[in-house]
DNA sequence: TTACTTAGTTGAACACGTTCAAGTCGAAGG
DNA sequence: CCTTCGACTTGAACGTGTTCAACTAAGTAA
């Protein structure tokens, strides 16, 4: 808004710089959706963006970094594309629903290749682990997302619950997720009948927390959660 | 036993290339452990099997393929460490327990590059995909153990979630296997800890099934199971 | 013995991801 | 105008996993 940003943390002007990042990128995601990742050569993504070789490992740090600039964006298509949805419904199972079946259209495209998502995904060293520094940002406005979902419904949630229940959400989405990426039925119909009941079932798991049978078990969750939270510091 | 078998469907007379076979996995499994996956190179291990480089390719399809020999094998270690402990143990909680608790003692020494198995492992195209062909009889025989671990116990399952459990507490080990990879803390403490509390929980939730509550809910999840098999055909 | 066959072996060659020392470009300072 | 400096660009070179056509060894039938 004003004059000149003196020294932003990320400046947002762009430079020649960030012309080529960006192509390189955009050539990149064509590839990838063209001929699969491995299929597609760094040296193929050079050639078409008309950039040399090493031009690439300039503004990207690998071949799997190109994944993550990928996966930052799918998520801020999913957020638009669920947003209309999460304004008007009240109810949580809808909701819940409503989201799920987004993630899966907005990922669709890149079901091709989202194997190696995963595969980097599980690896302890990759920084597109979920779990890795890198990709925490990502992860942060993931669960957040399903915070919103809990916010905006009307269920009632132990408050102890309610204080992890979208980390618990994020792990069941990234199940989802999970099967999707080994999912090969046309349309990943199986997928979608997964999400449909076990959405299903999550709602009923969430309003049933409040029965007293299940407040021992509620516990030791959350007590399992607190302790590893401990260690892990 | 007898003279000579005719044509069986794999005989287990040891050839030269069994010998070489041999040779090449332990000497890889040796370099993994010494220098981690991504450090030990294909022309390292040929070298110390004093073997040609091409000649590992003659044995083992790729360098993945050597580390699925290795997911066998401590398998194999697994289910004898266990066996004892399931001959002797009656109570469900103690025998999951125990059945864990060994799985991390078996897979201990593999830490360091355990991560490449998953990384694979999450990858469709894999053949160290779990859900790939080409490993289903390991799952199987995984899956087989925790049917015993059911078995063995006194506990009352009702009969379509007894048919049910063995593929989901092998869901459940391969997500304590996932949280072990990303384990970095001595001696894989927090594992531990997860898996002590976990197996608590675990063994409440499948004792509690039996309340009529909860009937709705374990049919609609054994109702889920159901409709993906189908399809998956 | 000789010819044929199959299992086992070889290492050069290939394609790829990645690195790096050397360049080019354009703006700012003199 | 020249110089300097740092952002940006280049492509040759490296190390890797993998392939392959050619070779050897050893057994079998004639």
């Amino acid at each position: 808004m004003t004059a000149e940003d003196p020294v932003p943390p990320e400046p947002a002007r762009p430079t020649r710089g960030d012309q080529t990042r960006q192509k390189i990128l955009e050539t990149a995601l064509e590839l990838f959706r063209e001929k699969g990742y491995e299929e597609t050569t760094m040296r193929a993504i050079a050639e078409r963006a008309e950039v040399a070789l090493g031009n690439t490992y300039y503004y990207f740090r690998s071949k799997e970094h190109l994944i993550q600039a990928f996966y930052g964006r799918t998520h801020e298509e999913h957020l638009e594309a669920c947003a209309a949805l999460l304004a008007r419904e009240k109810d949580l199972k809808k909701r819940l629903l409503g989201v799920m079946r987004t993630k899966l259209d907005a990922s669709a495209p890149y079901h091709r290749f989202a194997g190696i998502l995963f595969k980097s995904a599980a690896d302890p060293m990759s920084p597109l682990n979920p779990f890795s520094p890198e990709s925490s940002p990502v992860r942060q406005e993931s669960t957040a997302l399903f915070a919103a979902v809990l916010d905006g419904s009307k269920v009632k949630i132990p408050p102890d619950l309610r204080a992890e229940l979208p980390n618990l959400l994020w792990l069941y989405h990234m199940g989802i997720i999970l099967f999707w990426i080994h999912d090969e039925s046309p349309g990943a119909r199986r997928t979608q009948t997964l999400v449909e009941h076990s959405v299903d079932i999550v709602a009923r798991l969430i309003t049933l927390t409040s029965l007293p049978v299940l407040r021992p078990v509620r516990k030791r969750v959350l007590r399992l959660l607190d302790e590893l939270r401990e260690k892990a510091a």
